[in-house]
DNA sequence: GCAATCTGGTACAATTAATATACCAGAAAT
DNA sequence: ATTTCTGGTATATTAATTGTACCAGATTGC
């Protein structure tokens, strides 16, 4: 049985941190000091993981500079290979299984969200508001927001569950029939879900989660 | 970031080698010289997993005996003992989930199961049964049934998301049918679930697999 | 311009986890 | 009665990780 090294879970962390948007392609990350710390492991540990994924070219190490993460990094990522059966795949069945698990997740959410997951909530919403003229950017923080929903369920196994088919909503044109003007009512759906939560309503929350999803189911059965 | 102790996996392992029958309650395991062979760790760090499986109360070790694996009495399942990027989970959850997924992939299959899944949910009844006294065999097309069940879908998303907590399933089993004398009842309530998805009885097939998985629920409540 | 501070690169002792080895004592088999 | 099994224990060794310290180039603030 082999011993889990921390310098490869260093690497999972940064990988994960990294397709979550959390540290972005072409910027810097922080100094190895303020990295090692915000991980949890020791300097020598954090560098021995920063060389794997440099040497894999996630980062590219700069002495007496920084370490920026390259620019396509995303496409060299193992999550972000499409699973192969990608194109058999019916926008239908999509919406559906988001339906199946993101309406018990918006319940369990309503129960049991902390503090944390309502801010992030927050902060997605405003984002989203930020960038409401930059589609990328908009729909990458709609699909941070579901995420975060589905993980303030508190069940890690529905995270799970969720994260797994997360590539094809990201990929699936479910996103671009998003078209100019319905940024304002996905941006509607998304507050009114924020407030069902962050004050408990479940049932509000979970009528508005699917009336958004039966939305989008709509706009795909043409 | 926490270190991933051996003994963690060590403990992990042997619930993994316990739900998957290669090892069952009331039995004595292999001694620990042949142990810790076995998981290719040392004796010292199999100890200790058997240890904190012991103060579980999933084995008892027995001096100058033996370590018997015990019947379960505790159905929590401790911190730190899932696979590492998903830890605290409970059983409570994994069940949880599995409702979420399962009753309405179980409705979907009663609407769309073609002859084809059919025939294989069939043969993996007959499997079952022929494999009644080979645990290992038996939980394996037990857990088959299941993802052909979420398969006969035939949402494609769905079996991905199902797919990808499979592997949470096995922890799950380990407190349900993994008794002697489980599997007659296990048995009962495939073939029901069978049934109602060939005769396309979708009330009935939810019906079942909801109580089944509400009476696993109640149980692990405590 | 200069000094303080930042950056990654490096070295080394202390701590901790895991291994390998040996031996003990009771129990069971031969 | 002796050999061989069992878990329990002790110890030296190896390796991973931490913590601390310092280096040298680059950047920032005054």
């Amino acid at each position: 049985m082999d011993k889990e090294l921390l310098g490869i879970k260093v690497v999972r962390k940064m990988i994960s941190l990294i397709s979550t948007g959390v540290y972005r392609p072409e910027r810097k990350l922080p100094a190895e000091r303020k990295l090692c710390e915000q991980l949890g492991v020791s300097r020598g540990t954090l560098r021995q993981g920063l060389a794997d994924l440099d040497s894999m070219g996630v980062v590219k190490i700069v002495p007496r500079s920084g370490i920026y993460i390259k620019k396509y990094s995303d496409k060299k990522l193992p999550k972000g290979i499409l699973p192969p059966n990608f194109k058999n795949i019916s926008l239908h069945d999509i919406v559906n299984a988001r339906k199946i698990i993101e309406i018990p997740a918006v319940a369990l959410a309503c129960e049991k969200a902390g503090k944390d997951k309502i801010a992030i909530l927050k902060n997605h919403i405003i984002k989203m508001e930020q960038s409401i003229d930059d589609l990328p950017e908009f729909l990458k923080y709609d699909m941070l927001f579901h995420q975060t929903v589905v993980s303030a369920s508190e069940n890690k196994v529905l995270v799970t569950a969720f994260e797994s088919i997360s590539e094809y909503l990201k990929y699936s044109q479910v996103y671009t029939s998003v078209h100019e003007g319905e940024e304002e009512k996905a941006m509607k759906y998304h507050k009114k879900i924020y407030a069902a939560i962050k004050n408990k309503q479940k049932k509000a929350g979970v009528k508005i989660l699917a009336n958004h999803l039966n939305d989008i189911l709509e706009s795909v059965k043409s």
